[in-house]
DNA sequence: TGCAAGCATCATTATTATTGATACCGAAAT
DNA sequence: ATTTCGGTATCAATAATAATGATGCTTGCA
């Protein structure tokens, strides 16, 4: 059993098809084929049902998949450690929720790249309940997201105090009558659309008028043009003020709390290091 | 980057030595060379120092051999567990102090052998911290070791509580005079030993009249002829009471304690769970 | 009945690992 | 100084293994 097995076998299962787990992997079918039965054969067991339209896991494919993930994990942070120089290089993954990638957040990442040009950072956006899952996965080396997260897995570090406004557009005047509001909102799970919600029934005001949005420009852009009010930190409408109207709300919804989660039992790389106490020091000022 | 490939790195880091490496993994010297150079080469940073007499590791292959020993313990558990069958079966390797081998626990564990004829069972003896050191290392599932351990890697189960008695030859009468009596003991690291130590400090008695031996059936030996005295549990005696006299002694330095230990991190097969039960049971009675 | 999608098989080829012979290197012995 | 010894490195030849491409087999579905 090497390595390189445990890879087909996770391409295997993840894609639940053998062909398609070939084409992944740069290999042809019969060769994917190959490799997984003899190392079925090699456990004495078999790891996938084959049905017509693919395959999928046994019981026991399950729980050696599970191994599997562990051990290429591993594998992977001992090149990475043993790789790393004493000047922060190599890959660094982060996740970056919609709602922040608007601030100077953006300088940031450039004064970063700056500083550190040898490390390759890539920056994935999405909600914070994706990129909680991405990070637990191995997929990133920590993300920034809004809300408290608990998980047995993960560290998080207190980055930024958000403060939630009531945004409508400039044209309408004055704070709305938020019975009579549409309302513009991210997909269910963003915390915005969550305190919004909490907010509204706690006013006894029924949710049921609203617009969703995946991409937080489009849902500013549908503020902007006066369609609907949304909530949301001041700091996201990028010193477009004048286009907008902002007014304060409750204290009890007022907060969000941006964190940086990431697995407590992955190896930080200097690259990572250097990241965060660069974030957490320009958040500072 | 292989499992193989770390299996040959760690070959050459415990061997100190590329030829027996090569050796010991049934390879010909130059096929270890080429691998070790091609891993080296896959990392880009040289794992061994090269001296005339051998090889080294550097601190970036000292870093190294701890993640790969992690990754191949890793990769037989999964092959382990999922192996594994509904009854017990499979290797099980457990360790057992010197002390304990005279007990009834043989019968236990032909007992053991005799239900689960499908675990093929090792027994390894040595001292407690010999075995701590085995376990720590997954060369071992589990031992039994006298006295308390305390590391953040293990889990221990008491099994039982033995009494510690003044063991002398039947042929001298009573309680000898201490500080006359000659003292038969198991090499340094042995509780009893350390027990016995303790005892004669508090009674001001020198501890320098002493004979040490590495086998405990030579060790009792040495008393049942009368040369010496020694500190034991009086089961140990294996019921041959006649040979010897057995004298109480304070009750602060008179009780061990027989433990299970085993690693938190590392999954118990059925074997061992059915092992640990049986012991404890049979204990119990 | 005839596709189409998907896995299995197999002969062939490409790649990689292993060997065995030999070169090399430094330390210790002569 | 020279040899010898215990070790690693190199390299051409060979053995073993992995990958390919073509084809076969099964099943669900139209």
């Amino acid at each position: 059993m090497e390595l390189s097995d445990l890879k087909v076998f996770l391409a295997i299962a993840e894609e639940r098809n053998i062909s398609r787990a070939a084409e992944r992997l740069g290999y042809v079918q019969s060769n994917v084929t190959a490799r997984i039965r003899k190392l079925e054969e090699e456990l004495g067991l078999p790891l996938f049902y084959r049905h017509p339209k693919g395959v999928s896991l046994t019981d026991k494919g399950v729980t050696f998949s599970e191994y599997a993930k562990n051990i290429l994990n591993l594998s992977e942070e001992a090149v990475q450690v043993v790789k790393e120089t004493e000047f922060p290089s190599g890959p660094l993954a982060i996740g970056v929720v919609d709602s922040v990638t608007c601030l100077d957040f953006m300088d940031t990442l450039a004064e970063f790249q700056r500083r550190y040009p040898d490390v390759s950072l890539s920056i994935w956006s999405g909600t914070s309940s994706d990129l909680l899952t991405k990070v637990l996965d191995h997929q990133l080396d920590g993300a920034f997201v809004i809300g408290e997260f608990d998980s047995p897995h993960l560290v998080s570090e207190h980055i930024q105090r958000e403060e939630l406004t009531l945004v409508t557009s400039s044209h309408m005047r004055g704070f709305p009558d938020l019975s009579l509001t549409r309302w513009a909102v991210s997909p269910a799970g963003c915390p915005f659309r969550r305190a919004l919600e909490a907010w509204l029934r706690s006013e006894g005001v029924s949710f049921d008028n609203i617009i969703e949005f995946s991409s937080l420009e489009t849902l500013i852009g549908c503020v902007r043009s006066g369609l609907a009010a949304t909530l949301l930190p001041a700091s996201v409408l990028a010193g477009d003020y004048s286009a907008f109207g902002s007014f304060p709300i409750p204290e009890q919804y007022r907060y969000t709390q941006t964190c940086l989660i990431r697995r407590k039992d992955r190896y930080s790389s200097k690259a990572f290091v250097a990241f965060s106490k660069l974030i957490v020091d320009s958040m500072a000022v």
